[in-house]
DNA sequence: GGCAAAATCACCCGAAAGTATGAACGAAGT
DNA sequence: ACTTCGTTCATACTTTCGGGTGATTTTGCC
């Protein structure tokens, strides 16, 4: 989760009009209320009411969620390539594709065009264009299927 | 999460303690600040911090922790991707790949462009793109990352 | 708040890929 | 002899790909 400046602060700023907003409109129960006999005990009453529900407001909102892992169990069927996994992880390291790099790969593996990607990624062809070219770049390759050829034997992709 | 009937109500009893002390606290503050001008003012000022406080405790207690579930799936490895040997004969068959085509088809998806295995099989550029043409009319497909898709897919090529 | 990386988009140009069509040749089968 | 099929090659044309450059926006991080 990332906040910007104006957002990092929004729980406070609420804060701080609910607050001016509830003295406004204790001062109003105030000059209402002294006319009864009963009317502290009231205006106390009322007071922890709303109070004990900002409090319980100001809690939900922020209070950070626990985060709970869930390890599921997936079978994943695995060629039985044999790969010099540390070969593999050092070039994977080299590469350091992006994750929208990869996403392009992906894509591009499974034979479709820039413009096919362009759309299924919701972005234009240009932009496609761009990460391919980054992507042979760094992956030290020409052409597409070479960059496929390359990502599969190097178990990039299934 | 299953709890006894006791402790179902913890909080709500609890709750109801804290609420019996407050009341004995706020009399004894209401009998101690009455005797000064501005003890009003404090006394709401107190009441809405104590209960603030509450509220927050409250909701702490009382609410269910929230809750991010993060699954990550755990690879199992089995032997090998299972394939229906009959359906890919079948397609296989349907196809009717020549040899020719055949070899085109294993060097496009080693990377290599129709220049190069036009010099590869010694042929001219043109009657790969024959090949190629005749390939992806067979296969049913529309670009040479396609074709090596499902080549791979069908197991044709490693 | 400012910096660096990533992501986004545009334009141009040449190369490669793909489509369409036609044609020549030889081997295999009837 | 005739047909069929695979292979070969060509020309012309369209589409897609890839390189190069530059710019703006978004995002993650200190």
């Amino acid at each position: 989760m990332t906040l910007n400046p104006l957002a990092k602060h929004k729980g406070t700023i609420l804060y701080g009009v609910a607050l001016a907003l509830l003295i406004f409109l204790l001062k109003w129960l105030e000059w209402r209320l002294v006319i009864f006999d009963y009317a502290l005990e009231l205006y106390v009453g009322a007071i922890a009411l709303v109070f004990t529900g900002l409090g319980i407001w100001l809690a939900m909102k922020l209070t950070k969620p626990k985060v709970e892992t869930v390890v599921i169990e997936k079978p994943v069927y695995i060629e039985k390539r044999p790969v010099d996994a540390e070969a593999v992880a050092r070039e994977l390291a080299r590469m350091d594709l992006s994750r929208r790099e990869l996403e392009v790969l992906e894509w591009m593996a499974q034979g479709l065009s820039n413009q096919e990607i362009a759309e299924k990624l919701f972005v234009s062809l240009n932009t496609i264009k761009t990460h391919t070219s980054r992507l042979f770049e760094k992956m030290d390759v020409k052409r597409r299927t070479q960059a496929i050829e390359k990502a599969k034997r190097l178990n990039i992709i299934p």
